[in-house]
RNA sequence: GCCCCCAUCGACUAGCGGUCCAGGUCGCGGCCCUUUCAAGGCCGUAGCGCGGGUUCGAAUCCCGCUGGGGGCACCA
């Protein structure tokens, strides 16, 4: 039998990353189970819901390469069959109204149990599960009622879902059986948490998926970072394409504990991905980048600055700090060393060519003739040329800026 | 309060009774390289929450405790 897996967002704000990480198991479930994929927005709760929220979550999911199978479905479509199960269950006397609502009867006694896929058996007693509304006064099913029957109704053979809605579980099974359908697998995995513990929210900053667009991160670094939050393959890989992770994940290797968010490993990550990348693919992403965050730096000054910095960024958001100095006007700063950098614009006013490799050999002979260290002579000149105490590597970064911004900015720092 | 889930280095994890005086990665510290910052190389730091069992043998199985988390809406 094959495997048909869904996301179900509530389009009641962005994607943020521990939604996107659930979907991602999600994802990498269906696809090296050769199954299906959907997307299903479940907007029932029509008070709630944010306008842009439905683009923004595709344009979210479509950016991290997470594709669905077939068109998205929207659970408020689904309100007049849910209101015909409904009634039917009123009919057969396992829901009765309360209030102008309906509410489902709960079994009474003993307990209601499923066989978990990363959490092994889970019982809850059926005393403890109040009855709940299936369809609201106003005539809109809940979500405890929509999502189960979407689920029966799609043919759904899995709900992988974040640990959070376990205590729903029950609720749904009922639900199901009551309706005479088949139940689905469940899995519920770890939940993904901030700095502090407590599960990943709009709380704890910026978690949105644009959010890590705008900063910067590589989809394919995220995606890999993300994966290993609660799975992990063996005990030694780390870094993964899309393609591997396909053809590893399995539900059963998911761990049942949740995971701690942590930006210094992805940005490790995220820093491993970029410097993999090929220069001229690297340079690429920097210009469209610059151009989505909206910087009007010329794109083929940036195709030459990007082999400069590729080794030295984690994030694409690095960029515009290291190399702005070749874009925009800088600060005129002086950290010393007048004599060195007045000396500096002597020796490279007439140089030629005007190349990396002659600029070096230039300048080793004025530090070395003012008997200074490299690390002395080479400092005042950085400052003077950047702006910056930290920058590329400094022959090149002169070589690019061109002779006559040099020496300008030379000329000024030894006044 | 009630129900449920979880528990290996600071973080992510490997480990499914002996091959573990616990391995990998990030971070952190040191050294090397070096024009700054990175990158890279080498070395190091640090952990099985506690108490009972079971067993010849427990990080691994069972029970309790403690700690953390999630859920208890006519929200999803």
């Amino acid at each position: 039998m094959s495997v048909r897996v869904r996301m179900a967002p509530s389009p009641t704000g962005y994607l943020h990353v521990g939604g996107v990480r659930t979907f991602l198991f999600n994802w990498l479930f269906a696809r090296h189970e050769g199954g299906e994929f959907r997307l299903r927005i479940e907007n029932t709760d029509t008070s709630r819901e944010v306008a842009e929220a439905v683009d923004q979550i595709q344009d979210s999911l479509r950016w991290l390469g997470l594709d669905w199978d077939g068109e998205v479905t929207f659970q408020l479509d689904r309100m007049d069959d849910c209101r015909r199960v409904a009634d039917q269950l009123l009919a057969e006397g396992k829901a009765y109204e309360d209030e102008g609502a309906i509410r489902f009867r709960m079994p009474d006694g003993g307990t209601t149990g499923w066989d978990d896929v990363v959490r092994g058996r889970v019982e809850v007693p059926n005393e403890t599960i109040e009855d709940l509304v299936l369809v609201r006064s106003d005539g809109r099913p809940t979500y405890n009622f929509a999502s189960p029957m979407e689920d029966v109704w799609d043919g759904i053979t899995h709900v992988i879902r974040a640990e959070d809605h376990i205590s729903n579980t029950p609720k749904q099974i009922n639900i199901i059986r009551a309706i005479g359908a088949a139940l689905p697998v469940y899995a519920h995995v770890p939940n993904v948490n901030g700095a502090d513990g407590k599960k990943l929210s709009k709380r704890h900053g910026d978690t949105g998926v644009e959010e890590f667009r705008k900063a910067g991160y590589l989809p394919d670094a995220l995606i890999n970072f993300l994966a290993l939050l609660g799975w992990a393959p063996d005990g030694e890989t780390t870094i993964m394409s899309r393609d591997e992770l396909v053809r590893r994940f399995t539900l059963e290797r998911v761990s049942p504990s949740p995971a701690q968010f942590d930006y210094a490993k992805l940005d490790w990550m995220n820093g491993m991905y970029l410097r993999a990348l090929p220069p001229d693919d690297f340079a690429h992403r920097l210009i469209l980048w610059l151009g989505e965050q909206g910087y009007a730096w010329d794109a083929e000054l940036v195709r030459k600055a990007a082999p400069l910095v590729q080794e030295k960024i984690a994030r694409l958001g690095e960029f515009p700090d290291y190399a702005r100095f070749l874009f925009e006007d800088v600060e005129a700063s002086v950290d010393g060393g007048a004599e060195v950098v007045a000396a500096a614009r002597d020796a490279l006013e007439e140089l030629e060519p005007f190349t990396a490799q002659a600029i070096e050999a230039a300048l080793r002979g004025v530090v070395e003739g003012l008997g200074l260290k490299p690390r002395q002579g080479f400092q005042p000149i950085r400052v003077a040329v950047t702006g910056s105490t930290i920058s590329p590597g400094l022959f090149e970064s002169i070589e690019l800026l061109g002779r006559e911004t040099t020496l300008r900015r030379l000329s000024v720092a030894a006044a």
